[in-house]
DNA sequence: TTATCTGTATCAACATAAGTTACAAAGGTG
DNA sequence: CACCTTTGTAACTTATGTTGATACAGATAA
């Protein structure tokens, strides 16, 4: 498939929603800034309404802005929002049970599943939108 | 698309090879405790071959044996050896240039990325086959 | 009331993984 | 040498997921 391309989708949109304060930005704004679609904005727009860290409003005039000062929202939370998120994927068919190896090693990969994808949450869990406002400039 | 396993079926795959010393084991066999195609095994054997993990052999009593002990062998190798391998992907298309984040957001992105994949091959290598052979039994 | 936006549903286009068949080449064995 | 086993790949199919695009209902300001 084509790569999953969501999280750096959402940093972009959130940078740009951040930058225009109170102000609601508008999802075809957003698509002329990330080159796509404003539906594929309003897609991820979506997901992150339901995390709670934009707030949306129809009608004119209408638009998104940030439901958070950038200094509280961790890339963790936007990575988390919108990620369907594991490093790697498990066995897509069960292995065979009759076999030693093959009883025992899903729960020995799903152990090092969640603690990759722990270590990968603390990791985007250091930085805020706020440093990427900082970044961007 | 389907879910990538290949790293998963990979640390499966050598557990059973570890398992079996010195002697060759078929991809037949791997194949029945994996549960899938004998082509689907001779396809990661074939980048674990490329690693320098692994060493086969064709024709009759053929089969693949491992290239070094397995305490020798990290996950971060086995991950880098079968994995395109990244955490999250940047964007498809280029950002508008004439906007000023998305003139600069890729860079930062990009700059993140290297460093949750970097991460993430820190803690694999904190673990060696060795480990899950162990865990396994 | 009208124009403007969001929120979704739906469909097409494309990419990738996995599964399968087929076969050339390598390498033991009688 | 002839034969059998096994790897290494190519090619094709199927399944799934992402992105892009059109369409339209519902909300809301002027």
């Amino acid at each position: 498939m084509a790569a999953n391309s969501q999280f750096s989708m959402a940093v972009h949109m959130l940078t740009l929603i951040a930058r225009a304060g109170t102000d609601n930005v508008k999802s075809d704004y957003i698509a002329g800034s990330v080159n796509t679609n404003p539906v594929v904005i309003r897609r991820v727009l979506s997901q992150l309404n339901q995390a709670g860290l934009v707030a949306s409003q129809t009608g004119a005039l209408g638009g998104t802005r940030l439901a958070r000062d950038p200094a509280e929202i961790s890339l963790c939370e936007i990575y988390k929002a919108v990620s369907c998120g594991e490093v790697f994927a498990l066995h897509a068919k069960s292995p065979n049970q009759d076999c030693p190896v093959g009883r025992n090693i899903e729960a020995v990969l799903c152990d090092l599943q969640k603690e990759i994808d722990h270590s990968v949450g603390e990791k985007l869990g250091q930085y805020t939108l706020a440093d990427v406002l900082e970044k961007v400039g």
